[in-house]
RNA sequence: GUGGAUGUAGCUCAGUUGGCAGAGCGCCAGGUUGUGGCCCUGGGUGUCGCGGGUUCGAGCCCCGUCAUCCACCCCA
């Protein structure tokens, strides 16, 4: 409530339970499947030189112009916050021997954007990646598409749309370029301000406009891939027929516009009715970046991870507290007994059964609400009169029934398989 | 960066033409001298986001400001 001090910075929020528990579904379903790919996790740093960004993503993005965080550490030097994943994996992907250029790495963790924060959209968001390193191939695109997909429906969801368009060769950029602003012309009249504007500086953005006007005109122009080569077009049918095989329903977007610089040939997006406004759920493409001198070739997918969980909720995925639930509570009557289930509190945990108290000494009515709260099936109850015949009570909270057990016996009864 | 909406109890929200600050849920205590869930009773001093202004009087009107949400933009 009060503004100010308690808050988080606008656009990054405080993750914890009840949601924090579809996050880790989600971290634990994503690990489980890039295992099966053979894909190992890379923890690269969230703060990374600026020009590791600039020079893959691209010196006039948006995500580098407006979006990034930047700041200058104690030597002077101009660093920047990640805004996206691939590019600190490259970094590290060069760092190494020739073996990391064929390398399988997936990450998973925070990246940051200085935009207005909106529904499915934080300054700090998270992302799960994969990047598969390696040479161009059809194929290689469609297993990181598949791999992508499996992901999402090992989280359990489904539902969503996925596109797929090509942008070619950087060689067959200028082409491209040419070509639209060629095919625009006639009615450049007749887009909007920026989109007159874009026409000059970077033609491929208007096909993404979505002013009404601009989109109709951009609807009818030939498909960016007619300004490429025969190869590039090539490749892009090879990978729709292997997603085929692989009855991966996909639909050829060709006003499907990436922001990042990077890509090359196949680039895809996956989207969800759930979303609202910002509904890319997860992206995706082939990319070449130059880092330390060398150009290292990949493909690599994101899947926003709020986004993902906002769909998930959707869907009614809701995140499941069974697992911080507690097996057993133990309540006690009288100080001296609390210090006697403390120590029996921590017997239970020794071996592995997850056992909740509250410590604080309230009646016996406040510590058989706060089991019933913490959802625990089984309740251990000491007093005076237990503690003189050296025993204790267990409680079954479901039925009522209660009995007396020696130590002994009790741990036997939530350790016994 | 631009626009719209919204800020009242821990949470979700009422609050009339400006006239004593409210409900539900949750939480705490009691009914039950050692026992949860259901029921009953009791428990609210809360910067009405913050700062100014108008007024006899402001949660309500005016100005500013901050925050949140939504949308543009961009992307995950």
């Amino acid at each position: 409530m009060s503004a100010g001090e308690t808050q988080p910075l606008p656009g990054m929020s405080d993750l914890c339970a009840p949601e924090v528990f579809l996050w880790q579904r989600i971290e634990d379903a994503a690990r489980r499947v890039f295992h099966r790919y053979g894909f190992t996790e890379v923890r690269t740093p969230l703060l990374e030189r600026l020009s590791v960004f600039t020079r893959a993503i691209g010196e006039g993005t948006d995500v580098v112009q407006k979006e990034m965080y930047t700041l200058q550490d104690r030597g002077g030097r101009e660093i920047a916050l990640r805004p996206e994943g691939t590019a600190g994996v490259l970094r590290f992907a060069a760092d190494g021997g020739p073996e990391r250029a064929e390398a399988r790495l997936y990450y998973l963790g925070p990246m940051f954007r200085a935009e207005r924060p909106q529904a499915g959209r934080k300054r700090q968001f998270h992302q799960i990646g994969a990047e598969a390193l390696g040479p161009p191939a059809p194929a290689a695109d469609a297993e990181c598409i598949a791999l992508q997909l499996h992901v999402l429906r090992e989280c359990g969801l489904d539902g969503f749309a996925l596109q797929v368009n090509t942008r070619g060769l950087p060689e067959e950029r200028a082409a491209v370029s040419a070509g639209l602003r060629a095919a625009l012309q006639p009615r450049a009249h007749e887009l909007c301000e920026d989109c007159r504007r874009r026409l000059e500086t970077n033609p491929l953005r208007t096909l993404d406009c979505k002013q009404d006007g601009c989109r109709a005109i951009v609807a009818a122009l030939p498909p960016v891939s007619s300004f490429m080569g025969e190869a590039s077009r090539a490749y892009l049918d090879e990978t729709m027929r292997l997603l085929d095989r692989l009855e991966i329903p996909a639909r050829i977007n060709p006003l499907l516009v990436r922001g990042l610089d990077y890509y090359i040939h196949t680039v895809w997006e996956l989207t969800h009715p759930a979303l609202g406004a910002q509904d890319a759920l997860a992206g995706g493409g082939r990319y070449r970046i130059e880092v330390g001198g060398r150009a290292l070739d990949g493909v690599g997918f994101a899947i926003g991870m709020e986004r993902l969980a906002l769909a998930l909720q959707a869907a009614g995925v809701t995140p499941d507290a069974a697992a911080a639930r507690p097996r057993v509570w133990l309540a006690a009557a009288g100080a001296a007994q609390t210090s006697d289930l403390l120590v029996l509190l921590q017997a239970l945990r020794k071996r592995g059964v997850s056992a909740g108290m509250d410590l604080s000494g309230r009646s016996m009515k406040a510590q058989m609400r706060a089991a019933n709260r913490a959802g625990a099936p089984w309740v251990v109850i000491r007093g005076e009169a237990e503690a003189s015949k050296g025993v204790y009570l267990l409680k079954d909270m479901a039925g009522g029934a209660q009995r007396e057990m020696g130590l002994a016996e009790l741990l036997q009864h939530f350790t016994a398989p």
